[in-house]
DNA sequence: CGCCTTACGCTACGACCCGTAGCGTAACTG
DNA sequence: CAGTTACGCTACGGGTCGTAGCGTAAGGCG
């Protein structure tokens, strides 16, 4: 439950938490659950910080989310869920709520900074701004973890600039700069 | 091998594939070995094609990748790789080699046409390119996979045309409108 | 034709892990 | 002191991985 299971068994997590195996199935309904509440307190980890700009606080939010996903208990526990997710139906809702939905404050957040700042505009649509904000969210993840579980490179500094290049300028800017 | 394994153990597969389960272990190492060679040949299934627009032929892709992701074996056999990838760095290498690496040449094909279309820059730094070659292939394929499997929304037509503009434009414009 | 190599099918097995049942026990409550 | 609650512990059934051992059918070759 804290860090270091290399091994994803419910006996280590059991040993390693001190408790008995039978005891994290009377507070958990399966090893599914517990997986996911435990990667849902990982993320809450996750903070914006406000360094005045946009582009500052998209490479902040990146990095710190590579963080998260450099520590093997974190890359180890998330893969294991999304993959059983894709044969439940009911653990797919489970990690949409706890996990998916609880992030997006990230993006809802930055949006209003950016706007308050005039560096973006002011949507009058909210269900098209409601789409974009999903859409921010699932570019921003699913390219920090493609990049770090999938093409197995680092996420440094320099990568997080250019991304939050592309992502802000578009890959006219990103291929000229 | 085929189509159509919802569960993915050895013996249903080998079941299924008519031939005994010992076989399959004289063929592949393990598991992993042949999950991964499935799915590199299911990826093989994509093609860039070409529309006439850099915009047209990402939303094209964009719409076969999620439509590839759509078949319950292939998010399946992908997850459970990339999962177990996260505990084994020999698999990740093989990946790297069969899946990500191979399927970069949809990135590469679709920079050169855009290029021989004026729209897109030639870079003059040949290792900068790479690396923006890079960086769009996580966030192209990222995306779609966060969206699909993790945030379990689907891709269809106007997802694609509003990443599509996102990532040609940036988030300016996609905001905008 | 007879022999040998190769590849495959099949059964059985050991090892590991999940999740549950049953029983004993310590702590807390009134 | 009696009742409730929560936990530890052992044992077990079910399922899967990967392997060993043996039998057998197919094809090359003198």
């Amino acid at each position: 439950m804290e860090l270091g299971w290399s091994k994803l068994t419910m006996g280590d997590v059991a040993t390693r938490a001190g408790v008995a195996k039978t005891t994290l199935y009377r507070r958990w309904a399966g090893k599914n659950e517990l997986v996911v509440d435990a990667v849902a307190v990982l993320f809450d980890e996750l903070e914006l910080p406000d360094l005045g700009s946009l582009a500052a606080d998209v490479e902040a939010v990146v990095l710190q989310f590579a963080a998260l996903l450099d520590r093997p208990e974190t890359r180890t526990a998330l893969m294991a869920v999304v993959a059983e997710s894709t044969r439940d139906e009911a653990l797919r809702a489970r990690i949409r709520d706890s996990i998916v939905n609880r992030q997006k404050r990230l993006v809802l957040q930055g949006r209003r900074r950016a706007q308050e700042r005039g560096e973006l505009p002011v949507e009058p649509d909210e269900a098209t701004a409601d789409l974009t904000a999903d859409l921010i969210f699932d570019v921003i993840a699913g390219a920090v973890v493609h990049r770090t579980l999938v093409s197995a490179e680092p996420v440094d500094a320099d990568w997080a600039r250019r991304f939050t290049l592309l992502l802000l300028a578009g890959l006219g800017a990103a291929a000229a700069g």
